[in-house]
RNA sequence: GCCCCCAUCGUCCAGCGGCCUAGGACACCGGCCUUUCACGCCGGCGACACGGGUUCGAAUCCCGUUGGGGGUACCA
């Protein structure tokens, strides 16, 4: 056959890496993780990403499965530049669309002689293998290979429908991946496998490598789990390029597992699996792709944490490394840390705001004035959370009417031995501050003048009732700083509660 | 059973024949700073699975053992 070249036909070196998942269930990391590095393999290439969809299974596809792929696609700034959604020059980008040009790619095959019919049925097979001796678990035995024209019509007549298998050479299958060097798969290891169905759909051991072909893929980097269906891969590649479908074969590159604890793969039902958990706990993207790419990449010797930018300078698949990495949900929310205090305040204070209106701190419509106490108190928290979602519990208490501020049990031990006296100070001093100057330093100026050196009680008591005051808690953000925002009225109704509720109770 | 992959601190990553008395990070344990908690800083604990080769020299190369994992579908 001869080929025409598109017009589009892109430049022979140019990378092109595919990201093609199946749309069943919510994204899971070590598919996310795939996702990445394939984006991060065509960025540093200056390639493509192409992002197609697999949904040749309809019991186990779903519309909602599709969306949630793009969301979660889109949160972590993985972008594409040919697929679903936006386009390109090999779509449709979905299987299920795509049934035709399977049909045509089958029509060739079969002329070809590359795929022949095949009537075996599971019980044959082993019962073929039990009568020669053989371990009846044992593969297809390429029984059917050269059936004659009057065994197909006899295996007609009884009804049967042929599936349709490839057939495999009689050679060993040699290829270098791109993470684990050269491996070889021994001749006749690999038995003719099915290609398509009965009922004429073809599988997804057809309509995988056909896509990557049509769709010029250079490098395909995918999960350990398929290593093992390689050879018959690229036995299926040397037939399509045979019948003028593929140019060549690509380079496959297998990423390993991503684990949960233990030896186990991490299933789909692991929390620590799913991540749009991590994005309801507050990470924030950033955070989430850094940790991300650590699974199974190192960025330098000494330095574990990076931007996307530094990610696409320095990844290269032939940096990953073969061992499986396991998921540590410790060390994930440290490198989260990082990247909220790496974050610019006003950005992060408006990353905050929906975990508050979540938290039940802020309501559904937030107004100019708790937007600005939000902002005000962001370089309070920035270095005290790892999580976005933890900004509820630290910063709470400034959005509380001060009568309904609960002071915990906990903030209520350990005040010293007169909490009270402490209190009263306090208040005395605080009414004395003008309003104009009730800022921070004049405040920690003032209180400390009078209860440290003149009432002669160590910093750690003396501030600690004022704390629990103030904030409701023993643990806090910087307390001047909280009265500050809070305001003098505020912070004066906050000391007296306590005093009084302490008074009432001695 | 057969085929394939993997093997450095508890975990992740660095190391790709001499720079290694094996480096960084998380976690953990001390300490400093300090109004609490964090941040930051300093220090500590802690690994080349085992056995053979090759080599002047091996965590690095080869073989074997052991231990993990995956595949062996008319799933993807």
């Amino acid at each position: 056959m001869t080929t025409t070249p598109a017009q589009t036909s892109a430049p022979t070196d140019e990378v092109r890496v595919r990201f093609c998942p199946s749309p069943t269930g919510t994204p899971h990391v070590g598919m996310v993780r795939t996702a990445l590095f394939n984006w991060a393999h065509a960025r540093h290439h200056g390639g493509k990403l192409i992002f197609r969809i697999e949904d040749t299974d309809a019991a186990r596809d779903s519309e909602e499965s599709y969306h949630q792929l793009l969301d979660a696609m889109r949160w972590l700034g993985i972008d594409w530049d040919e697929g679903v959604e936006v386009g390109g020059p090999d779509g449709p980008y979905r299987q299920s669309q795509r049934a035709d040009i399977y049909q045509g790619v089958i029509a060739k095959l079969k002329d070809a002689g590359h795929i022949y019919e095949s009537y075996s049925t599971a019980e044959e097979i082993s019962a073929r293998h039990r009568a020669a001796g053989g371990d009846p678990q044992l593969g297809y035995d390429g029984f059917d290979r050269d059936l004659t024209d009057e065994q197909k019509s006899a295996y007609r007549a009884e009804g049967r429908e042929p599936t349709w298998r490839l057939r495999m050479p009689d050679t060993d299958l040699t290829f270098t991946d791109l993470v684990r060097g050269e491996i070889t798969f021994k001749a006749g290891t690999t038995p003719d496998f099915v290609v398509v169905r009965a009922n004429g759909q073809p599988l997804y051991t057809l309509v995988n490598p056909v896509d990557d072909a049509l769709m010029r893929i250079t490098h395909v980097l995918r999960g350990e789990d398929i290593l093992s269906s390689t050879p018959r891969q690229i036995a299926l590649y040397r037939a399509l390029i045979d019948i003028g479908v593929a140019e060549r074969v690509p380079e496959f590159g297998h990423l390993p597992y991503v684990m949960g604890e233990g030896n186990k793969k991490l299933s789909k039902r692991d929390p620590q699996a799913d991540l749009f958990l991590y994005r309801e706990q507050g990470f924030v993207p950033e955070g989430m792709v850094n940790y991300l790419s650590l699974l199974g990449w190192g960025y330098s010797a000494d330095e574990d944490i990076f931007s996307r930018q530094q990610l696409v300078e320095r990844f290269t698949a032939e940096d990953v490394n073969p061992n499986p990495a396991r998921v540590d949900i410790k060390k994930a929310t440290a490198i989260n840390a990082d990247h909220i205090r790496l974050l610019p305040e006003a950005d992060l204070s408006e990353r905050l705001i929906p975990y508050l209106q979540h938290g039940g701190v802020l309501g559904e419509t937030v107004t100019p004035e708790q937007r600005a106490l939000v902002s005000a108190a962001t370089p309070l928290v920035q270095t005290r959370m790892n999580l976005l979602g933890e900004a509820p519990d630290l910063m709470g208490f400034l959005f509380t009417a001060d009568e309904d501020l609960v002071v915990q049990d906990d903030a209520l031990k350990k005040l010293g031995d007169d909490p009270v006296a402490v209190l009263e100070r306090a208040i005395s001093e605080v009414e004395a501050v003008p309003t104009e100057s009730f800022t921070a330093a004049p405040l920690e100026g003032v209180l400390r003048e009078a209860i440290v050196e003149d009432l002669g009680i160590k910093p750690r008591l003396a501030f600690g009732p004022l704390r629990s005051a103030i904030s409701g808690r023993r643990i806090s953000p910087p307390l001047f700083e909280s009265m500050e925002l809070l305001g003098k009225p505020s912070s004066l109704a906050r000391l007296r509660a306590l005093r009084d509720r302490l008074a009432t109770a001695r």
